[in-house]
Order: C-alpha cells, then structure tokens, then sequence
RNA sequence: GCGCACGUAGCUCAGUUGGUUAGAGCGCCACCCUGAUAAGGUGGAGGUCCGUGGUUCGAAUCCACGCGUGCGCACCA
C-alpha cells in the first residue's frame, strides 16, 4: 500500500535521514561484503591535506571520486574505498610557525624541533571534521576509519623500503641544486610558492666590460640585473651560431664587442657611436680568456688549470664558453654566468666539469652565504646583504672604469610570500636526487598504456612533461616530513639507507633510542608514529661497518611530500612489512582521478616511483610475478579547475558579492566576474551552504551533468539551483504522482506477491497476479520500458568508457521521456473508474517498474534520491533489499530495445509537437476541439502504425479527426536538394551546378519523375547525371496560408472552421478547466464529490453547458450540474469569464467518501 | 618565451569520419496547458561559430599564421 508523498519536498532533510539510515545500517559496508570474492575494481584515494579547510572544488574530485566505485559495485565488482590523508610538508610547518609567530628556521630551532614537531602532528588533524563531515555529507563512500596517513610509522616505513631500493641501486645520489632561496628565512621556496610572490619591480641594469686576456683594448660586454652576483663571476657565454662585432669606442678608446646584430641598439643606448672593425662568429670567441670584474678569486687561482679529458690542459674559469641559451632578446649577446645564482649558469659549470679529469674542473664559486650575505671570499662586501652591495658594487665598477653603461630595468621578481619584503634569491643547496632520467623512456612507455580521460593529456602535457624531465630533487632542509633513510659514516663519509625501524634497532652499537623512550615517558600521549620523525629519528646512532670506532648519524633532510603521496600505492598498506596479500590484489589501480594541477603533482610522483621501482629488471621488485605496463593506475579522468563566481559594483569597490547581496547593494548596476578560486580573496563560498539549501545530489548532478569533467566547471549557486527541476524535481513529481494515485486506488504493487522478495526484477515483479507480461501491454507501456531498457545499456555503455557525461543525458533523456510523454500520455488511464480493469493495472506495473529501474539506474550518480525512492517504493516488503545501493546494476534485460518503436514514438510526439506549434501560429488554444488535422510525412512506411495511435494525436491535439499522407499535397511544397555526403566523390566540381539545378526544377514534379522512373536525369554542362533515390533529400515546407507546422519529418496542417458543435464543446472544456480551479482552490480531495450551480445570462453558454452536462460531471466528479440563466447571488460564488461572458459559478462538497 | 587546452546565442556548453538551414539547457519575452501544480508545454528574440589566409565542389570541423583566455613549465643572465 503506497502512501501520497508530499510535493513540497526539502531534499537536504531527506539526505539527512538518509545519511543516518545509512549509518545505522552500515550500508557501506555491506554493499562490500556483498560483492567479497566479485572481481576487485581498484580505486587509489589521492591523499588531501586536511590542513586547510574544504572548499569546493574538493567536492567536485570527491564527487567523481564516488560515481565510479559506486557503479561499479553495483555491477558486481568489489571495489576497497581506502582514504587517505597528506600530512607532512611545508603548509603544515607554516600552519604551525604562524600560530608560534614566527617565522624562520632560527626561530623554530629556538622554540625547540621536538615540541615544533608535535604541533604538526596535532595541526594536521586540525580540520579533519570539517573534512570527514563534508566527505560524509556529499555521499562519498570511503573508509575513514582505515585510512592511511602519511605520517604513520608503516607508512614511512614503506617509504623507507623504496627509497633503500633506490639507494642500493644507485638512483639516489648527493648533488648540488640552485634553488629559490630565501635567505632571511633560511629555506628554499617550492615553484608553487616562488610563483605567489612575483613583484613588478625595478632593478639596477648594468653593462660591464670584461677586459681580454690576449688581446689588449678589447672587452667582451656583458649585462646582468643582478650586480651582486659579479664577484661570484666564473664564465661569459656567447652563442656559436651568432654573429659578433668588435666595434670601436670612440669615447674609452677601447674595442668592445657585443653580438652584430645588437651594436646599432647598443649605440643608441649609449648615445655615441660605434664603429664595427670586424665580425666573428661567436664560435671564434669561445675558449679566450678574460679578465673578470672582480680579483677575489682571480688574485687566488688565476692561473688555475686543469687536464681535460680529451688530453690538454686549459685554465679552469674566466673563459669564453658556448651556451645554447643565449640569444639576442636583451643585454648584449654576451652573458655574465655566476653558476651559484642561476640553474641554467649552474648547468654550464657541470658541463665544464665534464670536459675536465675528475678533480680537475672549476670549483663553485659563490661569495653570499646562506643568510645572503657576502662571506669572507669578498672582503671589501663581507657582511653586506646582496641587494644592499648592488650599489657600491657598481660604483667599484665605475671607478675602475669596466662600467661600459648604466640604466633601470622594470621586470618581475620573486618574493618571499610570507615576508613581502624579502627578495628570493638564487642560490646552491645540496641536495638529494632520485635518478629518474634514466627511467625517462619507461616513463613514456608506461604512460602510454593509460587511459587518460580525455586521451589528450597522455601524449600532451603529461607526455611533455615526461619528455623534459629532470632529476627529482627529493630532499627539503626542513623538520615535519619523512626522514630521509640514510646514515652517514662520520669518518669516512659512507653511507647506507635503512629499510625500517626494526633494522636500524638491530644494528650493532645501536645509542639514542632513549631520546625517543623518553620523550614518551614524559609525554605518554604522544603519537607513536613520531618515533620515525625528527628530532627523535636523529638521535639514533649506531657503529660504522666501514671503520672500527666511528659511528653511522642520519643526513638531515626530510623528503619531498610529493614522494610520500606518490608512495601510497604500496605505501598504504605498509607494504613490504605488512599487507603484502592487499597490496598485491590492489595494484595497479583500475581507476584514480583528481584536477589537472596533479599532473607533475601526484600522477608523476605515481609514475615515476612505480615504473622505478616495479618491473623485471635487476634491483627491481616484481609483484605478482611482474606486472604489466600500465601501472599504479590504468584509468585517469583529469578533472578541470572549478572556478568561483562572484559579483561587484562596476567600479570593483565592492567585490565578491552573492548575486542577492549585489542585487540588495547595488540595484541591477553590477557585474558578473569569474575567476579561479582563492582563499586569500575568500571569493567562494563554504560547500555546507549548498547542502543545507540544496542538498547534495544537486551539487553532484549540477558537477556530473553540466559538462564533460574535464572542462573547467563554474561554481555557482543559481546554476546548482537551476539543474534540479531538470531532473532531481521531475524525476520526483512523477514518483509523487504515483504514489497519490496508487494510494487512491489502493495499488497494492509487490505486496501482492508471496514468494520472497530480493531487488524486484522483472522477473520477480511478474509473480504478481495483476502483474501482466509486458508484450500483452499496450504500446505506451511496452515503449516506455523499452526505452529505459536501451537506456541502461547506454549507461553501462558510457560508464564503462568512463564518461559520465554522456551517461547523465541518457538518464536526463529517460527521466524526459517518462514525465513528459508517459505519464502525461497514461494520465486518464490512472483516472478511469474502473479500479482493477487490466490497462489500469498495468499502467501502475509499468510506472512503478520504471521507477524501480530508475532508483538503480540513478544510484551511483544521485545516491540520496535513489534511496528516497528506493525505500518508498520497497516500503513494507518482505525480503527486498533495504538499499538500493545494494542492488545490481539494471543492466535493461528486462525487456527487448525495440529501436523501431522508439522511432515511431519519437514520430508521434513529433507530430503532436508541430500540432500545438500550428495551434499557436493560428491562436486556437488546445481546449478549442478541431475537426481535423492533415498530417504528411516525407516517408510513408509508419503510416499504419499511426493511424492505430490516433487516439493518442487526437488527445494531445484535441481533434476529431486525423489524416496521414505521404505524397503530393495540398498543404506542402518539396524542394529536393542533392545528397552532398554521396554525391561530393562522385560529381564534385558539379555540385554546386547540380544544386543550383534542383532547386530551380519544380520539386513535385522530380518527385513524380523519381517515382515514375525510379530516377532523375539532368543534363549539367552537357553531362547527364543520374540521380536514384537516396542520391536527393526532400525537405518539407508548409505552404503559406494554412495552420500548418513544418518539422524534419513533415508537415502538420490543421482545418481550422469551427462548427457550433466545436465551439459548444470548447466552452464545455471550459467549464471544466474552471471547475477544477475551484475544487483546488476550496481544498477538495482527490475523490471529493461536489454540486455545481452556474448562472449566465448567454444562451451560448448555457446550451453548451447543457448539452455536454454529463461530459462535465464525470470530468469533475460532479453529482449535479445546476444552470440558471438569472437568480439571486448565489452562496459562496464566484464570478467568472466563460467563453467572454460573465458567469457566476458555486461549488459544494457533497460527500467526502470514496 | 615554450607546451597543453579552450574560444560556437546574454550565460553554461553540445556539435560524430568535412556535407550546405549550427543545436541544447538556463535566463528573458509572449502564449498555452494544468487534479504531478512552488510542476509542464509551445513559440519568439538572440550567432561575422575569435580573426586572417589556405586546402576542398563544400569548412564551426582540416592546415598555417595571428589574437584572446586558462593551466603548466621555463626565463628574467
């Protein structure tokens, strides 16, 4: 027995209860259980740092993060949902340095690394609430109370594990790298930071002249914008293939040269001419040496040589050397290298050394300690922070006269984005590397076995990026992160890596545990977990194997989080130690997803730690005997960026507005912006809100329905709003017009059946004694099913491709076809009196079939409404699953895709479509009945069909009659144009001739020709061609003049004279409109029966009232209909316009029984 | 500067291997229907398919060069 649900739903209470059904059930966790032993579909959770707060965008990865594992497991898979948090890394760190106030590793040194520690630890888990609850709140399937987190011991210590394999197979090596430095806080920048802080600024630019060694008078000149990098100078560098001058200085008297092309720039720059005396190519120039601008190291090592490798000696610096980067777009052709201030100068210097015997190439130079200021290497600057010694640097170069010119440079420069006023500088750390680039082709093999979604990003920006890659610079100089497994003996400098925290206790002369064991007697809550982290990791020692009496001390550094995220695929289970028989029965993943900022963020750190570390190769680990490329993910959909709305005045004094607070400050003179999405400008807003005002299925839809993934998806409010009457409220009013009238009629549905119950398959559904084969049914029925059965293929079809677009505007589609032509077409049927004839019945199986189907078909998309559904359509079986979440996917072998009667529907409606399209031209409201509509078709083959369902055309059309024709008529003119798709191979240059020639031909004479013969000839430029049937198109105009509507398929033409039978009856539909009204508006139930009194002073009205009497009763329950033409005011009456006449109309209840 | 993507109606986006009248939803306006009614339907207005050139009988679609936007990378010596 169904209950009427009420329409005036407020879906976020519905989720609500739904959440906590769930709960209480453990829902979840039995749609696991379930499908234990089903073929595993693997899912990896890319780790969120739960260190900030939620915000939109999260929503849109955790979405699609859910649709999939949720179809899948429905279609029988078991697919683990394990979460996952990112804890370590610098965000933490500065979280935690702002609650201290402070900033600089000084600074935390001071306040002590071991309690600085424990206030990440804490930090992390700062907002996780906020993050369980929203992940909780969206229906995100995932299993929070398992999740791995990077900061546990057996997370690290698989970390560790692969990183010992690394070590020992050499891919993990000590170099140097330049790195964005900033110095006053003694920490190097990610790019990601370093991009926050650029600044439009001003910096000195100068030309100065490096004096030849062997040729007397003459200077290279050089430009930088960084004077201070000058005393650190080791190399110029000229292009081989560019051109330079050696051009006279009338005013020092001296030969400088500079690239050819730029001397005439260069001399209007300098306001004095220049006279070229000859040109080198720029390999001429390579190997002179010159003097550099500054003696401090020069006046040392000068005269320094080497032997190079090819045999030979040369002097290790302050030489012409040759550079791939240089080119002519500013300075001088000539470049200044300081390979301690510059990646690309520092890769000059590496490849310098290359040419030299170990031992025997340049040294780095670089006079600026950590703190960025000079050291004793330039004494006359020592102590001077960098950007102070860019003046007095420059006027040293003056007075020595090497300053060959002076002027500002406007560029963007980075600073620091905690300190504003600190400039970032460029500067040499050691560093640790993981050899990648000799891993680079596996990369790009293995990558080319993903399913990227969409397929662009494989060989595109993620291929790119492989192409180009470097070694992976792992270490950081920081505290909160995974140590960095490698112990150094003190006396030779050896070093090995450790595997785990067990082998490093069991080795010999092991000291320092103790820190640790204090620590924790002092403070016992303290995690466990910190054990593996600084600064207890540190004090752990133990005897040198590679020399008696010295012991073996970590190196310092913490790791790169990204390797930790890129390490969960094994990393999560704790593999090797642990969960060995997981991790080989979840690897690779079937499916990850995030935004496309993960590109070189968490999908290459996957790639590239699983290609190194997995496969057939010596050294290498092969789980399972090996696996196969594509691995750790096989399936990748690269969500686009979700971008923030918002609204401001017109002049940008107020900004990031809803649309109602602009409206309320501003009237209608605002302006809509979008833009990305950024917590400083706080210009989004908090997801809670659309889930209290809107729910969550609205967002899901909104995210899944809306656009392919991929593209970059606004995240607005009204739009979210907008896309529930579209599907999430259609869908449910027509749930809610089933059950108002199953109430009435007592439809008892399933309740019937006494076998036991499980997912009410058609199969069980057809144990029903009113239950009958759907083939018996009428057609409206058997399309309706037949139309949602060709939908879950589709679905299936798409989801398996991946592409949830493409799936949600086939349940859109369906969920269209439903409301707007079953259940509009069914309507009477569900009215008709008669309560258990046949077609009645069967129109309640066909609807409440449909609506179980579709409570499945929608679950992974929409999973509260599925199970709103889902529980009021099972509500009181015994038996039946009690969430549809643990159903099976409907997979539409429920009943046959008849793809013909699909066609014909979509004729039909068609049809009724053009018909009220013709009404409206011809201003013949649809309750004006008509004797007859014309309908012609361009192709004839359905007319039979048709004319079997005209009862259906006459209703919605309102029309006595119906007339199909195929072929020459009255209301219709052809025109025929060529078949461009079959015609353009053959005639090609003549199409347009051919075009122009049909189209000038009468065209209902080339159809009677094309009949006749079976042919058209024409003759075209004295060629004849031939033209068969599907050589033309015939396109369908209605002839002007006639009510008629044209579509692709044909022509409705409507008679439009009225009879006064038409009109009375028109006036009678009238009245019953009317009367209905007032039933609604007095609050009368469904079944309420009523009296009606009608008083008019028109005939008209009268006699169409009259005589169409019985017509109106059984329309509106009516028990009497009364008509006075004059009388006295009747009680409680209302006075109306009928047909243009007043008319005074009342109603009374007369029984509320039935 | 380099790479990738995108550029189609007021907004958000579709648009199959090139086929000649470019679609949908929303919004706006008008009308209609209505015992699902805080729904539903029909129509209208609104497009140099970013621009230029090319290939072709035919280009929103393919090619080239630009312009603009987003993202990423690099550089700013």
């Amino acid at each position: 027995m169904f209950r009427a649900v009420k329409t005036d739903v407020r879906f976020p209470d519905q989720e609500e209860s739904i959440l906590q059904f769930w709960k209480e059930q453990g829902i979840y966790q039995r749609s696991l259980e379930q499908r234990a032993g089903g073929e595993p579909f693997v899912f990896f959770e890319g780790p969120p740092t739960a260190n900030g707060l939620p915000h939109p965008g999260h929503c849109l990865t955790r979405a699609i993060k859910d649709l999939f594992p949720r179809y899948r497991t429905m279609r029988g898979y078991w697919c683990q949902r394990k979460a996952g948090w990112d804890t370590h890394g610098l965000p933490v760190e500065v979280e935690v340095c702002k609650e201290l106030g402070i900033h600089s590793k000084e600074e935390i040194e001071a306040y002590g690394v071991e309690k600085f520690i424990a206030k990440c630890q804490h930090s992390v888990w700062r907002y996780m609430q906020e993050w369980e609850r929203v992940t909780e709140r969206l229906g995100f399937w995932i299993d929070l109370s398992q999740a791995y987190v990077t900061y546990h011991q057996s997370f690290v210590e698989s970390v560790w594990w692969s990183l010992k394999n690394f070590f020992d197979r050499g891919l993990l090596y000590r170099g140097h790298k330049i790195v964005w430095w900033w110095a006053q806080g003694g920490t190097a920048l990610s790019s990601g930071e370093v991009g926050q802080g650029y600044r439009e600024v001003a910096d000195p630019s100068v030309y100065v002249r490096f004096p030849l060694i062997d040729e007397p008078h003459t200077s290279l000149v050089v430009w930088t914008t960084t004077p201070w990098t000058l005393p650190s100078n080791q190399f110029a560098a000229v292009h081989e293939g560019i051109d330079y001058a050696y051009c006279r200085d009338v005013e020092t008297g001296d030969t400088a040269i500079v690239a050819a092309q730029l001397v005439e720039m260069l001399s209007e720059k300098i306001k004095r001419p220049l006279t070229v005396d000859k040109t080198v190519p720029g390999r001429d120039l390579v190997g002179k040496r010159y003097r550099p601008p500054f003696d401090f190291y020069e006046s040392k090592i000068g005269e320094q040589t080497g032997n190079l490798r090819e045999g030979g000696q040369t002097v290790r610096q302050w030489r012409v050397v040759h550079a791939d980067f240089v080119t002519l777009d500013s300075g001088t052709g000539i470049v200044h290298l300081a390979p301690a201030f510059g990646e690309v100068d520092y890769d000059v210097l590496v490849a310098q050394r290359e040419l030299f015997h170990d031992g025997n190439g340049p040294d780095l130079l670089c006079a600026v300690g950590p703190d960025g200021k000079f050291t004793d290497d330039a004494p006359e600057y020592r102590g001077v922070w960098v950007k102070d010694a860019d003046r007095p640097i420059t006027r040293a170069l003056r007075d020595r006269g090497l300053l060959w010119h002076q002027e500002q440079y406007v560029h963007d420069y980075p600073f620091c984005w905690r300190a504003s006023e600190d400039p970032l500088i460029q500067y040499p750390r050691e560093s640790w590397f993981i050899r990648t680039t000799s891993f680079r082709d596996a990369m790009l093999e293995n990558n080319r076995a993903i399913g990227w979604h969409p397929e662009h990003i494989g060989p595109g920006r993620f291929g790119n990026f492989l192409e180009s890659n470097v070694d992976w610079a792992l270490s950081r100089e920081r505290y909160w992160g995974t140590p960095l497994p490698i112990w150094v003996c003190e006396s030779t400098g050896k070093m090995e890596a450790i595997a785990s925290y067990d082998e490093l206790c069991s080795k010999p002369g092991i000291r320092g545990l103790e820190v640790w064991e204090q620590a924790k007697k002092n403070q016992p809550d303290l995690a466990d977990d910190l054990k593996v982290h600084k600064p207890y990791i540190d004090a752990v020692t133990y005897d040198s194997p590679y020399r008696a009496g010295s012991r073996m001390q970590r190196v310092s550094e913490v790791i790169d989080c990204w390797y930790d995220s890129g390490a969960m695929p094994f990393a999560q289970w704790g593999y090797p130690l642990r969960g060995t028989d997981l991790f080989e029965s979840q690897f690779p993943a079937d499916f990850i997803s995030e935004a496309i900022d993960q590109t070189r963020g968490w999908f290459y750190s996957q790639l590239a730690i699983s290609t190194m570390l997995f496969g057939n190769k010596p050294g290498q680990i092969a789980p399972k005997g090996n696996i196969p490329y594509p691995h750790p993910f096989k399936n990748c959909i690269v969500l686009g960026l979700m971008l923030a709305e918002w609204y401001e005045s017109k002049d940008g004094k107020q900004r990031f507005l809803t649309e109602e607070e602009a409206r309320e400050a501003l009237g209608n003179d605002f302006v809509h912006k979008t833009g990305k999405m950024s917590k400083q400008l706080r210009n989004y807003r908090s997801p809670q809100e659309i889930f209290d005002r809107y729910g969550a299925d609205a967002l899901r839809w909104y995210l899944f329905a809306n656009q392919a993934p991929w593209n970059s998806i606004l995240y607005s409010e009204r739009a979210i709003r907008d896309s529930i009457p579209e599907f999430l409220l259609r869908l449910w009013n027509v749930f809610s017009f089933f059950t108002i009238y199953a109430e009435i009629d007592g439809f008892q549905g399933p309740a019937e059946i006494t076998s036991p119950l499980d997912q009410l398959t058609g199969d069980e559904l057809a144990k029903a004694p009113s239950y009958r084969p759907v083939p018996e049914r009428s057609e409206l029925d058997r399309w309706m099913l037949s139309d949602l059965a060709a939908t879950c293929r589709t679905v299936i079809e798409r989801m398996d491709r991946y592409d949830s677009y493409g799936a949600c505007q086939a349940l859109h589609h369906v969920v269209d076809a439903l409301s707007n032509w079953y259940v509009r077409r069914s309507r009477s049927r569900y009215w008709a009196a008669e309560k258990s004839s046949p077609d009645k019945l069967d129109a309640y199986w066909t609807l409440y079939e449909s609506l179980v189907v579709l409570a499945k078909l929608i679950a992974p998309f929409t999973p509260f409404m599925a199970e709103n559904l889902w529980r009021h359509l099972t509500a009181g079986l015994k038996g039946v699953r009690e969430s549809v979440h643990l159903c099976d996917y409907p997979d539409g072998s429920f009943a046959q895709a008849d793809t013909l009667l699909n066609t014909r529907m979509d004729l039909l409606r068609e049809i009724a479509s053009l018909g009220r399209s013709a009404r409206m031209d011809a201003k013949l409201k649809v309750r004006q009945p008509l004797g007859r509509v014309e309908v012609t078709l361009a192709d004839g083959s359905h007319i039979p069909w048709l004319t079997e369902h005209d009862d259906i055309i006459r209703e919605e059309l309102n029309v006595k009659e119906i007339h199909y024709a195929s072929g020459s008529s009255p209301y219709v003119s052809y025109s025929v144009q060529p078949n461009f798709r079959r015609l353009g191979p053959r005639v090609g240059p003549l199409l347009p001739k051919l075009k122009q020639a049909l189209a000038s031909a009468s065209g209902a004479q080339l159809m009677d020709e094309m009949s006749r013969d079976g042919k058209i000839s024409l003759s075209i430029d004295g060629q004849t061609i031939e033209l068969d049937g599907e050589d033309i198109q015939v396109r369908f105009t209605a002839k002007s003049g006639w009510a008629a509507a044209q579509g692709k398929n044909g022509v409705v033409a409507l008679h439009t004279e009225l009879t006064p039978e038409l009109i009375r009856e028109g006036i009678a539909k009238d009245a019953i409109r009317i009367i209905q009204d007032l039933r609604k508006k007095r609050q009368c139930d469904f079944t309420d029966r009523i009296a009606i009194e009608i008083i008019t002073a028109d005939a008209a009205v009268r006699e169409a009232i009259d005589s169409h009497r019985d017509f109106i009763s059984q329309e509106t329950l009516a028990v009497s209909v009364t008509i006075r033409e004059s009388g006295g005011p009747l009680s409680d009456s209302e006075s109306i316009e009928l047909a243009d006449v007043p008319v005074s109309i009342a109603l009374s209840v007369q029984s509320r029984e039935k």
